[in-house]
DNA sequence: CATAGTACCGTAAACGTTTACGGTTGTCGA
DNA sequence: TCGACAACCGTAAACGTTTACGGTACTATG
């Protein structure tokens, strides 16, 4: 005799009483319900979750999708462990599990997400890394699954999204730049199509355009988000015969790598070249400091999460106006990397 | 009809067999088995996860836990997250299900792993973070869990583990400083009871002690191990009387926020103290280049998992002579941060 | 007092697998 | 021809839940 037939012998009632009076069914004697659920905690019973996987058609695993690998590490890391660290919160408050599913750089994150689905792993997921298109959106529409991303997506189903505000970051940075007199702005973007490269480019080329200054290509530099990416931006924009006087940089840990690449050519952000980027726990060690946004991750991740269950019929009542969409707001934190004043020409 | 049930009827053959052939067992047919796999193929027959967990009582879930939140981000991540790729890959060719645990830095790890156990969860455990006496692992052997760990620990109780070599790095590090003149050496150590922490440190004091001299407990620091304790260290270690010429650093991360805290007070690695630490993808990027030790840490992952597998009744077959307990060295790659020679007293 | 309604509970089917057991067929040697 | 054996397959029970359905006892209402 074992789980919730045991637990029923040893009160002498039914089994269907015990099932209803662990999942707060009305139906059953408060009385009733008292008794089950101490000697639950006596015996020390916990519900089987594969049987009621199988009732249920559910699994109570939430999945919070993210790459990893070498050409990520460094940046996959950080950010995205902060915001979990925000979902989590959420989701144990229901006590639903959540895992991170890390999707390793040497596999394809489609096929992966078509794994982790047709086993049936989760009852709702999170991406990250959104791409300009990205055709998981798709496949979990079709499928029915309901997720959540962090990133916008021109491919669009209807799915909650939060992100952050690169139109605004872009559009602050480079008024800031442009008043202390750079004509000549670089920006970077990640090398593959995660769609935030997109809408930072933009933005940042329509912010030049309202100044009258158009975006050169030639200084938009493609980069792994991570610290060699930020190394190898530094020794392409030196080898440049008509170097730049700023940069954005829309990455976080890439900073570190750029810093190290102009200190090695014996140069210095904040008087030798202006730069503005992100902030992350690392970045807060940079010498000289780093001008660049910031925002709290973790409230990142608790909206994300509200945003996901807002959508899932189980859970929707306790989040009655959550919002599905919100671009969130980083605030510039002033350094030195950007004192930088341009000599007038 | 669903499921597999759906799938014999297709073949006009009895679920069973369906099931035996799917599971390579010896008693069918090969050709029954190749019509079998066809049509499986042909209608995306996926065995239903929750039916074969509940009859078979097993999950073909993997968990990898760690910790995360404000406390440890920026250390968790890198590390942990390259040595999950090398255990992914592992895992990969088992078709089993590896997830990442996250404990929050907010929760208890004993608790969080306490839930994940009650629940069910997993088939196996990969533990990190192992502290000097460690209750999860007496939990875990109790349960009759498989797991192996990342760090040794003084619990042990029989289970697999890997290492890294922090006597090497100790001796190497001491003896290296020690023929450059210096006699004032500091090191670091985790805030928290990290194994890792005692056998470092203890290493470094016997291996002062062999060269006639002792570790001065006023220059053993504590901090968390990110950035900001690096620079908390270099802090305090700046506002000492008596101030030492050379460090070890026994984390990674921390060696920024150490580089940091000097650079406000104008000093530098290398010219006026002396500094050792470890490698990982972001100190590459430090200037002056740190002197540290490093290792693969994919490979170390996929040694850890194979270690566990090992252990595990359905798998060992395929691992008959894994190494269930290595210490990793670690290979010292020589920077500038080390330079500095103590001028003759 | 009869009836309707309510509050609570028991029964049993169903979820999709795996696997022990036994049955059928065919082969081969005596 | 018969028995033994092997090779393959079908049957049905079991894993631990949830939940639709129906039943009982009690209360309220006319």
């Amino acid at each position: 005799m074992t789980g919730i037939r045991r637990l029923a012998q040893h009160l002498d009632i039914s089994i269907g009483t015990v099932s209803r009076a662990l999942n707060g069914r009305p139906d059953v004697n408060e009385e009733t319900r008292k008794r089950v659920l101490e000697a639950a905690a006596e015996l020390g019973y916990v519900p089987n979750q594969s049987g009621r996987s199988l009732r249920q058609g559910t699994t109570n695993i939430i999945g919070f999708m993210m790459q990893t690998g070498a050409e990520i590490t460094g940046q996959g890391d950080t950010f995205f462990m902060s915001v979990f660290d925000g979902v989590q919160t959420v989701f144990a408050r229901h006590r639903l599990d959540l895992v991170a599913l890390l999707c390793s750089s040497q596999e394809d994150p489609d096929d992966y997400l078509r794994r982790v689905v047709a086993r049936g792993f989760a009852d709702g997921l999170i991406l990250s890394a959104t791409q300009r298109h990205d055709p998981r959106l798709e496949f979990l529409a079709k499928r029915k699954i309901p997720f959540a991303t962090l990133g916008r997506s021109l491919t669009d189903v209807g799915q909650p999204w939060l992100d952050l505000d690169f139109e605004g970051m872009a559009q602050t940075a480079i008024d800031r730049l442009v008043a202390k007199g750079h004509r000549r702005i670089a920006v970077t973007r990640p090398h593959d199509d995660v769609n935030l490269g997109y809408i930072f480019v933009d933005q940042a080329a329509s912010a030049l355009a309202a100044h009258g200054l158009s975006l050169d290509p030639d200084l938009v530099f493609r980069s792994t988000p991570n610290e060699a990416g930020g190394y190898q931006i530094a020794r392409e924009l030196l080898s440049k015969k008509d170097r730049p006087t700023a940069i954005l940089l829309v990455n976080e840990s890439i900073a570190i790598g750029f810093y190290r690449g102009l200190s090695e050519a014996g140069l210095k952000p904040g008087r030798d070249i202006a730069v503005i980027g992100r902030h992350s726990p690392q970045t807060h060690f940079l010498s000289p400091s780093l001008t660049g946004f910031e925002l709290s991750r973790r409230d990142l991740g608790i909206a994300l999460a509200e945003a996901l269950l807002a959508t899932m019929p189980a859970f929707s009542h306790f989040y009655p106006n959550a919002e599905l969409r919100k671009i969130w707001r980083e605030e510039l934190i002033e350094g030195e990397s950007d004192a930088f004043l341009l000599p007038p020409a």
